[in-house]
DNA sequence: CGTGATCTTCACGTTCACGTCAAGTTTGCA
DNA sequence: TGCAAACTTGACGTGAACGTGAAGATCACG
């Protein structure tokens, strides 16, 4: 777990500030740019500080969490995020309302797409932990009844038969 | 997604059936049984050919689901598994009712302390992975309200202002 | 009992996702 | 202006989880 020092001091972090706030490590950050996951801020001096924001923080808690919940690569997670930044550019391009409604409308459908690919994976993985919990709980069942049974006739003699079967 | 050629023609499998069976690779099962995930059948006369059964299909499956499901390493896995095994070896020693109903309580304790670890986790996951799904439900909402307000308008002039910020 | 497919055990190679060290540079601050 | 702390790029190292040969043994079948 992270050591949430969630005192965020607004803009103008710099990485190591952005990798405590996140959880995470300067070399991670570094490479997660490298990768294209974090957009290398295009016009930086060349060897001068990288600079972060607070909406960096959330991007990057994202990003991990999102990586860790879906459990993809790097690259698929890309791929995803790719979604995220068309999505921004939405919003910028609906924010100025000069823009013509079919040229709106494309863009929506394309953010919609984006949001069912996410949501199909979210989904599939959430029906297959579903399942996996629904097994466990029945053997966990099953576990407690036996022990019931042990207890019910406890100090007694042998208790009955049990003559079901436990699945594997 | 594995190709389900899923005739299992019951015992006396190969590693290469094995593979097939559960979609992976004969490097993998090796793999597996070197980190102690797949119990090595130690009377295997060395330099023979390993042999499986169909509830091997089933334990490999289950590890890879496992794997999958909870973002754990092998390492973890084998831990997770081992209490696998410790359930193995209560069912093993419950079937035979000539132990002392102590012994069978700690048995059946113990189990059900695997259970619940396994299920801590399981729950865990799954409540983020919940928290992300109703994220995302929010988000879709949202943009097929948009859509619908300009479908609505549609030929008209301009939509209303929309007025509301978009979360990020 | 020959033979081709499949398997055996090394052993080294690879990809991913970072860790770690080095040498020089930039920044915040006294 | 001086300086320590934090940063920069670059490069090599690492652990996990396999992939990929090589050289020989074994199996299943005609």
């Amino acid at each position: 777990m992270p050591q949430d020092a969630d005192i965020p001091p607004d803009q103008s972090l710099r990485i190591g500030d952005l990798a405590r706030l996140a959880g995470t490590t300067t070399r991670t950050i570094r490479y997660y740019e490298e990768m294209g996951l974090l957009p290398a801020a295009a016009q930086r001096p060349s060897r001068s500080h990288r600079v972060y924001t607070a909406a960096d923080v959330e991007r990057l808690r994202e990003l991990m969490r999102l990586k860790d919940l879906l459990g993809v690569s790097l690259g698929e997670l890309g791929t995803l995020l790719a979604a995220e930044e068309a999505r921004a550019e939405v919003r910028a391009q609906l924010r100025r309302e000069d823009v013509d409604p079919a040229r709106r409308r494309e863009l929506l459908a394309e953010a919609l797409g984006h949001l069912d690919r996410q949501l199909a994976l979210v989904l599939h993985r959430a029906e297959e932990l579903e399942k996996l919990h629904r097994e466990l709980d029945d053997r966990r069942k099953r576990v407690r009844r036996k022990i019931r049974e042990l207890d019910a006739n406890a100090g007694g003699t042998f208790p009955p038969a049990p003559a079901d079967a436990l699945s594997s």
